[in-house]
DNA sequence: TGAGGTAAGTTGTAGGATGATATGTATCAC
DNA sequence: GTGATACATATCATCCTACAACTTACCTCA
């Protein structure tokens, strides 16, 4: 039990805490890219720790391409388009627009990524998806184990693409709404266990077997913006069904 | 020219090399989901570096959540769909198969976004876009500096969907392709410099311009498959443009 | 047998020392 | 005065040692 908490928690260590920091202050715009950072020892004493903790801090930043350490002269902040990590920060994900926008930016991966899966989809990918339907199928359809064989479903459609990309992508968006749910389902009592449609699933699952992209891409569509719906973000809806 | 190029080649640095080589021992599967790492001194013995090079390197893997370190206990593997961070290796990208399936990626997120962008621009956004249209219009087509001016404009079209995340996505895609070309073109001097196809573009900004999302996506996707076709990549069209 | 304490192992943090690299300054030859 | 060279300084890169905090396993003892 402890250590589910200290996987939820992640303990905070000094040096993820200097790099919060430090990002925070770049992402906010106080320090422009071009902009020097202050030298580590200067770092260490503002903050209070080694100076190793600060390398450390450094590091992760350098290695996401928020910063670029040159040897005897300084760090310098790099412009956004050079970052050569996607990271998304979970604090922003709890105001409801932000969630918005990733559900938005999860519908259109899914549903063309059905379209694709339908496609290319073999039995081995079919029996696969038809293991995690059936997981969520069961009684137990309130339990957390549901929620894990849902995002299992969709992560075993990205599969089916055959594209490792899409699958990373959609992977890492799922999981992080998800997170975002179990989070405020963790601090907000009042949350209501999310109900998993399994008629929605079915369709989508259906249409895959029939070999369908279209009709893959469709009930994706309406089953993210109904998932959507189900946690009280509304979707706008950009596109009907089927283009006219 | 020093500082460009230091600035492309990445000087490695003792930590981002170990780094490199826990992570692909992890995505190779060589180290599971679970498994335990060599303990910091084992590490730094294996490598002959220091015991602060190897935290270093581990803070990095910490950060993008492939690894958790437990203090008295040690570091052990997190399964991929734990990640923090989506990041591609730009190695496997030399492979052409992955260039075309990140292409993929990008068509996806691409045409849909067009879409999004013709539906909810305004005119701060275009002349955003016309501006970079523009740069890239001119007769320097095969220069540098129109490359840049490609990567602006599809950026800006992004970030007219008003989702940031859209646009962090789309940023960082289009980024990595664009290194990897460059990459190719330093390395192999036959490689002809990338002709950039204006009207595909123009084409774009007029169904923008018209608010017409069915235009935008059906011509972004065209550009998108006609641009990997001018760099090799001859990408497996999936969707004919409009929908019978 | 069970409970508690102890020792060993591991990560977290601190602090200093040295090497490598870039930059500005001062000196000196011409 | 001008240019080149040497030097001093600042900064990051790496190494080393030591200790604190934490976990685990084992051992002792009632």
């Amino acid at each position: 039990m402890k250590q589910r908490l200290a996987a939820i928690g992640t303990v905070e260590t000094l040096p993820h805490r200097v790099a919060a920091f430090l990002s925070r202050e770049i992402e906010s715009g106080e320090l422009n890219p071009g902009a020097r950072l202050p030298t580590e020892q200067e770092l260490s004493e503002k903050f209070g720790v080694s100076r190793n903790v600060v390398r450390e801090a450094i590091a992760q930043l350098r290695a996401d391409g928020m910063i670029e350490a040159r040897q005897g002269v300084g760090a310098f902040v790099l412009a956004p388009e050079q970052r050569a990590a996607i990271r998304i920060d979970r604090e922003a994900l709890k105001d409801t627009h932000n969630m918005e926008r990733l559900f938005e930016l999860r519908c259109i991966l899914e549903a063309e990524s059905a379209a694709l899966a339908a496609a290319r989809r073999n039995q081995g990918h079919l029996d696969s998806i038809k293991a995690a339907l059936d997981r969520m199928g069961g009684e137990e359809r309130w339990e957390e184990g549901s929620i894990d064989a849902d995002l299992l479903f969709h992560r075993e459609i990205a599969r089916a693409t055959g594209n490792s990309y899409i699958h990373t992508f959609i992977s890492f968006v799922c999981e992080q709404i998800r997170h975002s749910i179990h989070y405020a389902r963790m601090t907000n009592p009042l949350h209501d266990l999310v109900e998993i449609n399994v008629g929605e699933h079915v369709r989508i699952y259906e249409a895959l077997v029939a070999g369908d992209p279209a009709a893959a891409e469709a009930a994706m569509r309406a089953h993210i913006v109904g998932a959507a719906n189900r946690v009280g973000v509304k979707l706008p809806i950009h596109k009907a069904g089927g283009a006219k």
